[in-house]
DNA sequence: AAGTGGTCTAGACCACGGC
DNA sequence: CCGTGGTCTAGACCACTTC
């Protein structure tokens, strides 16, 4: 009887989340042999198929390494590679202490090609909110997103500085973000984004343009970024 | 009796390079529907699970799209998020001709850092081959990839102007490359590179390092690109 | 030789979409 | 309502690694 009296959680799912609690937990660390696909079955009653599912889940995830043999083993601390992160998300995975400076939070009209990205009508009202973000007292970057106006219009009132974006659209707006399609591209610094960022005019900069999509593959933010590229690199894996 | 006589390919692989073949070979489009998981079944003479595998991993790829309770459709022409493709394999994506030229074919010695990042030796001896790569006739990207010299002496001797590194590897050499990790970040035009992408001195350039792995984990090309930031933007795709 | 992951079968029930 | 994808079972054989 499958998922039921079980919180409605699939079986593979309760099994993944029971791992990846353990690993997390510091319980297991890179290397330890996790239990095997038989072990799994048995210790959680389901049949082999199942636990299977649930490691394959969690290969995809980089969470688990399988080698056909030998057995399936905690991966490596692994970079957060393509991993869809908040600033005070990418910080804390660092051990740093997040600090940026609120610049604008206010609603914007007739920002016709930024609403067309979010899949707005060219004159819908937006949320805009620029902020500087530091690592320790130097500013790093300069992000400027928008969010549709009328779903989210109590945002420009929402304590930004002290909360993350990401945890009060999730936790406030019960929005499930889940990705972002990114365009990467070279720029100079000039005029007030120099000012702002603290570098000469002609300084290389990095600029990230993502549109960010909630669970409903719906737009829900567009980022515009400004990253000082003797401060931020951008990793990235690909896949064959 | 599971894959015997067929190639020795798994099943579930047959099916996917059948489906994939008919949507590459424009049979189907985005949005037409596939046959449903019990129709390949029956088809296949397969049961459901590895028909139901089989889509799984198309799914993932992108390349079909399931939606519950409605079917499974051909996806959206994607563009190829965080693919790991050669430059012609990219040229070709985009139905355009390779163009590049190359500056430099030989062997290199006392490169330390870039012996390190390939897991060699510090004085191991590299191949260095340089190109530039073009888009109609403006150059717009500076490729300098390295490789274990001992390996791949015979690359030096490669027809690389007109075969691509990739399939020269993946054929002549039985190298099955898996994935890569990149950083970027953002510098400016000088010089010799300014001068080999006939750009001014001060012009914005994406920089580009990888590492390219095989498929045993085993770090195989080291590659670090200068691309012209008006020709080229990067596309990256995140989850959450 | 024992254990592991990889593939596969032939069934089953559920929740959901579209007609 | 029927067909769809999503989950699941209780077995099976194979190729491989480890000892």
């Amino acid at each position: 009887m499958p998922q039921s009296r079980n919180n409605g959680l699939p079986a593979y799912q309760q099994i993944q989340r029971a791992i990846r609690q353990r690993i997390e937990g510091k319980q297991m660390k890179h290397g330890d042999p996790v239990s095997s696909e038989r072990e799994l079955a048995r210790i959680h009653g389901v049949s082999l198929m199942t636990a299977r599912h649930a490691l394959a889940g969690l290969e995809r995830e980089g969470i688990v390494e399988r080698r056909p043999g030998a057995g399936t083993f905690v991966a490596p601390p692994r970079i957060h590679f393509n991993k869809l992160m908040s600033y005070t998300e990418q910080m804390a995975s660092r051990g740093l202490p997040p600090s940026s400076k609120v610049i604008v939070a206010k609603v914007v009209e007739r920002e016709q090609e930024i609403a067309a990205r979010l899949g707005l009508a060219a004159t819908s009202r937006l949320i805009k909110i620029e902020r500087v973000r530091h690592t320790g007292d130097e500013p790093f970057a300069l992000e400027t997103c928008y969010l549709p106006g009328d779903e989210f219009a109590a945002l420009v009132d929402a304590p930004l500085a002290r909360t993350s974006l990401f945890s009060t659209l999730e936790h406030d707006f019960d929005v499930q973000l889940a990705y972002a399609d990114e365009e990467v591209d070279a720029t100079v610094a000039e005029g007030r984004v120099a000012q702002l960022l603290n570098l000469h005019v002609g300084a290389p900069l990095l600029r990230i343009r993502q549109v960010i999509y909630s669970t409903k593959t719906k737009p829900v933010i567009y980022v515009i970024g400004f990253y000082r590229s003797e401060r931020h690199s951008l990793f990235i894996r690909r896949l064959r």
